[in-house]
DNA sequence: ATGGGCACCTGGCTGC
DNA sequence: TGCAGCCAGGTGCCCA
């Protein structure tokens, strides 16, 4: 489910109903996730206010007094601001109850989703120590791309996807990033001439901001922490388009996989 | 170092 | 109606 869009958009709205809040009890149902929830991590919780949310790459950092939560939504994860009554469903795998009395509720069929705690910066942590810089950060530019593209042999698809060269781009961003910065998908990375390198860096953040502003892209099962869908996917220019006319040329949409992941383009725009 | 492929999971849809 | 097969928004890890 969720690229950085997503993810945002739930940092946006969890917010405001747990900053200031003090966790009162952490319930797990079921630790089975892409780790096993930490052993523990319920007494290590307990009792801690939060004092903010924050979000690096595709992970939200809840920060409490005593250090910060690490959460991934994985595929198919959402967590929700709800009353602790709610009825539980399928997969819901955690409660971190508040002193307000609401909770937040995290769901993930699929369980590609994680938690981890740190008591250091999160920064240093193994899973964010590595990763690349945030595409809406003013150091995400053309000539960042460019540097970093040089001798690259991947399709451009593939580096964008890879986060050691940017994160929080994922399968549907890419591509409509590509499709927005008139590059074909498949092109080597290190083909990138100055000029496309500022389109591409310009066309990423362009996309991400618009589809943040749209609460995210739904296309089945994500909803933010208000249980609402997103609404970019009346947006997307390419993405699960295949065989539809280009919204620009009417040129037919093509699909082609890429490192075992579809890709979207359209032949005539994207050179 | 780089690039490619696999694995981890459940659920929804398609076609026989 | 049932069932097999395929596909899905991520990413750490293994291998060449």
């Amino acid at each position: 489910m969720p690229e950085l869009p997503e993810v945002e958009t739930t940092r946006r709205g969890i917010e405001t109903w747990v900053t200031g809040r003090a966790i009162t009890a952490l319930i797990v149902r079921d630790r089975r996730l892409r780790w096993p929830i930490p052993a523990g991590l319920e007494d290590e919780l307990a009792g801690q206010r939060i004092t903010g949310v924050g979000r690096r790459a595709k992970y939200l950092l809840i920060y409490c007094q005593r250090g910060a939560l690490i959460l991934h939504l994985g595929m198919s994860g959402s967590l929700r601001v709800l009353e602790p009554t709610t009825p539980l469903i399928k997969h819901d795998h955690f409660d971190l109850l508040l002193d307000s009395g609401r909770c937040l509720r995290f769901n993930d069929p699929r369980r590609f989703g994680s938690l981890h705690w740190t008591g250091a910066d999160p920064g240093t942590h193994p899973l964010l120590r590595t990763v690349g810089p945030e595409p809406l950060d003013s150091s995400f530019d053309g000539e960042y791309l460019r540097r970093v593209s040089r001798g690259r042999r991947v399709a451009l698809k593939n580096f964008l996807m890879n986060g050691r060269v940017v994160v929080g781009v994922g399968n549907i961003y890419a591509s409509e990033a590509l499709f927005r910065a008139r590059l074909r998908p498949g092109r080597r990375a290190a083909s990138l001439t100055t000029r496309e390198a500022a389109r591409l860096a310009r066309a990423i953040k362009a996309v991400l901001g618009n589809a943040i502003r749209a609460g995210g892209t739904t296309l089945r099962d994500f909803v933010g922490a208000d249980g609402n869908p997103g609404y970019f996917r009346q947006k997307l220019y390419v993405y699960e388009r295949a065989g539809r006319a280009c919204r620009i040329c009417r040129t037919p949409i093509r699909k082609v996989v890429h490192g075992q992941r579809s890709t979207y383009y359209c032949p005539a725009c994207q050179k």
